[in-house]
DNA sequence: GCACTTTGGCAACAGCGTTGCTTAAGTGGA
DNA sequence: TCCACTTAAGCAACGCTGTTGCCAAAGTGC
């Protein structure tokens, strides 16, 4: 209930009451998983009387989305009954443009995908041709699950863009892609309602919504370096969307000559390092720039990914690891961060695409989104 | 309505929402300032209806909290009635604890200075000591206006610190700190609620109340250098408080030693230049610094402050300046970034303290608070 | 002076979570 | 086997929220 005020519209009202507390036992439920989880676990957590919960999950129940799952071993009284989400009452899709290729990705309320498809793109060609792809992709993968809505399509891609509107700026290399509605287009031609973000967001959030607690940064090295920030248990995308521009921080004042003009960026120094084979000293540059990241914003985790990590992951995870711990010797001892790697590859990016969809019914909303 | 769901008990009932949407009408009647602001204009600003609003602003103004001010020009029909806040009606002790003094001081609702009390201080004496002339200024200062409700008393301090709990980490040069219960003590002798925060924090948290729009960063030069971050509205203090370290962020790998034990840190480098008497370096250092951080998280604004950049406000706001439009000019020519000074010296520190309290009457709760 | 516009309060209302109570469904000792 | 006890969960009444429909108040302008 905090956030940004400037742009106001928060006024609460019984509707809006009813969809919030909806949507986080929603989120209660979907967190739970198939375990699932009691409605008495349901008001401790979200504060609410048991009746409360007990209202809430009679709706949902009529709605399809939740679903009794067996009883909870007594404890000297009537035994609790479970409640499960039913994970395939809704879909949605998820949509990842690279510049070689385009992945989609058909997943279910859980977020656990049940159709995927991939081919080859050229994100150089006119964007009819690439718009008709992917729309193609898109109606082959709803097919996947004819009689169950779907609630939209979520698209990750490279560049920067502006989230709200859904409009590109110019992708590096891609100069024709600058200013195009690329929200719009999709939406048009897939009648569904579409959410564009980018990439490393969209990894970020698919983490977040895996069930990865706290706040985190994750770190793709692929071709260039990226970031995606959760903050505050959020995306953070900053007022245009440009948040997470990480390789391009400046770690060696007046370094050498980075491919975007400046000197001594993150990624040039990373990359050449990995290009004359010194991976150690690649990890450790990486380590360097998170260990800002992590003292800068308080975070509780680094998440390392994208293809060139993924390359030999133990590497760098424990060069990054190594540059983080001994910074935090020797400031405050306090809490220590935790260096992992997603696994996947670019498939977390095509399925928190879809999680841009399902975001909002769980109530998990970005800042200032 | 958005933020962390980990600890969740986010659920909200109607007092909780009748109080989110009273805090809402507050704020921005606070923002409305002296100029006041009308019924529709609330309405239309909260999404609420313009009866609902009629009610709230009647219970605000039961309360003592809000009263009419004049009418607006008509425009064709009945004129509105200008509300506006009532800012002596409750009030907030600041207090900022510094290394070498002690600066306290009594707010208004509208976060206006109504008594300052400053005070040298040694912040190496005995707890006990610093603890009594911190109560004694307090006292003094809540004596102004004994009358009027004092709130609560909110309380910055230079060192690495818990929010929540109000427990000091080891504050840089002074041992007899570390794990020390500041809120619980100051609680005990002054009788007031009692919120404390990074110095930083509070003078960011001054700043966005005082009507600054957007996110911004506010780099804070004197004896060291650190950050203050206000992110989707909100200040930014991360998992354990610790967000805006800034000062040790590497900007030169392998660089020249710091204090910290790390090397090419931005404090170093800037401190070395300014000491050198290189002014433009140490305002092209702090540049660098501040372009990684734009860009990282995609802010709207560099505030710039402490004793160090009141020397020459000039040439580091040019200075600063120069290297972040540069660096917009390589990357994408989007949004571009205000740099600006915090006039007032230390003073907005003290100010802020005291928005510590204030800011959750008008629901702006930091996220995680 | 009268028609019109706009503001804002009054009264009735729908719908939210809460409270008080009852029923359902177990455990465990006599 | 029975019965007292414990725990879970639904029913009904309720208080309070913002909303809706209506009307009085207070201006403008022909």
């Amino acid at each position: 209930m905090n956030g940004s005020r400037t742009k106001s519209q928060a006024g609460v009202n019984l509707p809006a009451l009813r969809h919030h507390n909806a949507a986080l036992v929603l989120d209660l439920l979907r967190a739970a998983g198939a375990e699932g989880i009691s409605r008495l676990e349901l008001a401790e957590r979200t504060g609410l009387t048991p009746q409360a919960v007990s209202k809430i999950t009679a709706r949902l129940r009529t709605e399809g989305l939740a679903v009794g799952a067996g009883l909870r071993p007594s404890t000297g009284g009537k035994p609790r009954t479970v409640l499960r989400l039913v994970p395939d009452a809704q879909f949605a899709v998820g949509l990842h443009l690279d510049r070689d290729g385009l992945t989609a990705v058909l997943v279910d309320l859980a977020g656990r995908p049940v159709a995927v498809t991939t081919a080859p793109l050229d994100f150089g060609a006119p964007a009819e041709q690439v718009l008709a792809d992917a729309a193609d992709a898109v109606r082959d993968l709803s097919a996947a699950e004819p009689h169950k809505p779907v609630l939209g399509l979520g698209v990750a891609v490279p560049g920067p863009l502006d989230h709200r509107d859904g409009v590109l700026h110019r992708v590096t290399g891609f100069p024709q892609w600058d200013g195009f509605p690329l929200r719009d287009a999709l939406a048009e031609r897939t009648g569904l309602p579409v959410t564009v973000d980018k990439d490393t967001n969209a990894a970020a959030l698919a983490l977040s919504l895996s069930g990865l607690p706290g706040d985190f940064a994750y770190l793709h090295l692929g071709t260039g370096l990226g970031a995606g920030l959760v903050l505050g248990g959020a995306v953070h995308r900053g007022a245009r969307t440009g948040a997470g521009e990480f390789g391009h921080q400046t770690l060696q004042l007046d370094g050498p000559l980075c491919g975007c003009g400046g000197r001594g960026c993150i990624e040039a120094l990373c990359l050449a390092a990995e290009a004359r084979g010194d991976r150690a000293e690649a990890a450790r540059v990486l380590g360097a720039g998170a260990a800002n990241l992590v003292g800068l914003l308080d975070i509780d985790r680094v998440v390392l990914g994208g293809r060139t990590v993924a390359a030999d992951e133990d590497a760098y995870v424990r060069g990054v690891r190594a540059v983080i711990e001994e910074r935090a010797a020797r400031g405050r001892g306090g809490g220590s961060v935790t260096v992992t790697v997603a696994g996947g590859g670019d498939r977390p990016v095509a399925e928190g695409a879809a999680q841009l969809v399902l975001a909002p019914v769980f109530g998990r909303v970005g800042e200032r989104g």
